[in-house]
DNA sequence: CCCAGACTAGACAGACCTGTCTGGTACTTT
DNA sequence: AAAGTACCAGACAGGTCTGTCTAGTCTGGG
């Protein structure tokens, strides 16, 4: 999910300096977008982040927490660019700015999907606290997206809300396994067509 | 990927029983669907093949070579199914039929997304063989959404096929991710919505 | 000054990973 | 009968994983 940019830590954290367990967070968010959860292990992280094991140990007592920590981050980031587009815009045009934006942002360099939806292809336990993470995220971005319709007194904004997160799963999806572009520019004709219907 | 049923391999490989090489296939089939790839170790692998690690060897080089024989297998059996389905109903009826198949397998028990989608997150690089196996899969989708389109004569085949492939990706990580039942309850009408654009 | 807490470096345990290799059994084909 | 092949069991190598632990340094507050 998130939607929007800023979901890509790489172009967001571009930053390894600060106190260590900002840079573990930093490091770690930008290998586990780019090279996967799982591929990804503490010694890598404490390495480029120029951190002691022990020091990691003291800042996050699991990975799994360090996972947690990397999303919630991410979602947190996400959420205020979410709000910042959406209050920018006319709300009748909102729908379509945070479209637009998310087909740029497929498009740009280093996209590889949803981290969240990556993070839940890694962890297939649904009772995972990864998964609590992730759901959270999810059921905020379907409210928001209702709420942007609601304030452009869209006639069925539940309904919209939920063919619209569809289809910007597909969108990821699509970005993230096929050609950016292409998917981009089949994107704007399936938004007005699901917000007309 | 891989559209309709018989993409789930729990479902479909229930047999343990046969030639070594298909016991591994079989066995690693629903172990990489419903744990991930990255999970599994060939150890437990051939441990629930009954198969000994040299013979595993023996048919497959790498680990990976058994991967990319998972999702060509997989590949395989969901062109058939697709087939099947498409032509026992009349042209103008099958896309719907084709997603309401979609809508029931992401309900049915043991969904965990798409093997496809799921295998290339695993697999970040996109020059990787498993890689090229999922891009096979998916143009070979998309063509065969698009060649439905043509044999009910929709004006627009090709736009159409492309949003209903975001549609149904979206579909699969929605079941996957969030609640089945309510993705399916909003699928027609994202179908109707897109078909008749 | 003193001391608590954050930090560093790195060894260590125990488990797991892929892939190789040895040695032996059983079956099939020539 | 002989040979080749498919298969079995399991040790082994060399590496990686998470997480713990020891031991020592640095820094800021009282």
């Amino acid at each position: 999910m998130s939607s929007i940019p800023l979901e890509l830590p790489g172009a967001l954290v571009p930053t390894p300096r600060g106190r260590p367990r900002d840079r573990v967070l930093a490091t770690a968010s930008v290998l586990f977008y780019t090279v996967g959860i799982r591929a990804v292990g503490i010694d890598r992280i404490i390495a480029e982040a120029g951190v002691a094991k022990a020091t990691f140990y003291h800042h996050f007592p699991t990975k799994d927490a360090l996972v947690c920590a990397y999303l919630t981050d991410l979602h947190d980031r996400s959420a205020s660019a979410f709000a910042a587009l959406a209050s920018s815009v006319e709300p009748v045009d909102a729908v379509l700015a945070l479209f637009d934006a998310l087909g740029e942002f497929t498009c740009g360099p280093g996209f590889r999907g949803c981290a969240f939806v990556n993070a839940a292809v890694e962890y297939p336990d649904p009772a995972s606290p990864v998964r609590a993470v992730v759901a959270d995220h999810r059921r905020w971005y379907a409210d928001a997206v209702r709420d942007v319709l609601v304030a452009a007194e869209h006639p069925s904004p539940d309904e919209t809300a939920r063919m619209l997160v569809m289809l910007r799963d597909g969108v990821v999806i699509g970005g993230q396994v096929d050609d950016p572009a292409a998917v981009k520019a089949t994107l704007r004709a399936a938004v007005t067509a699901l917000v007309a219907a």
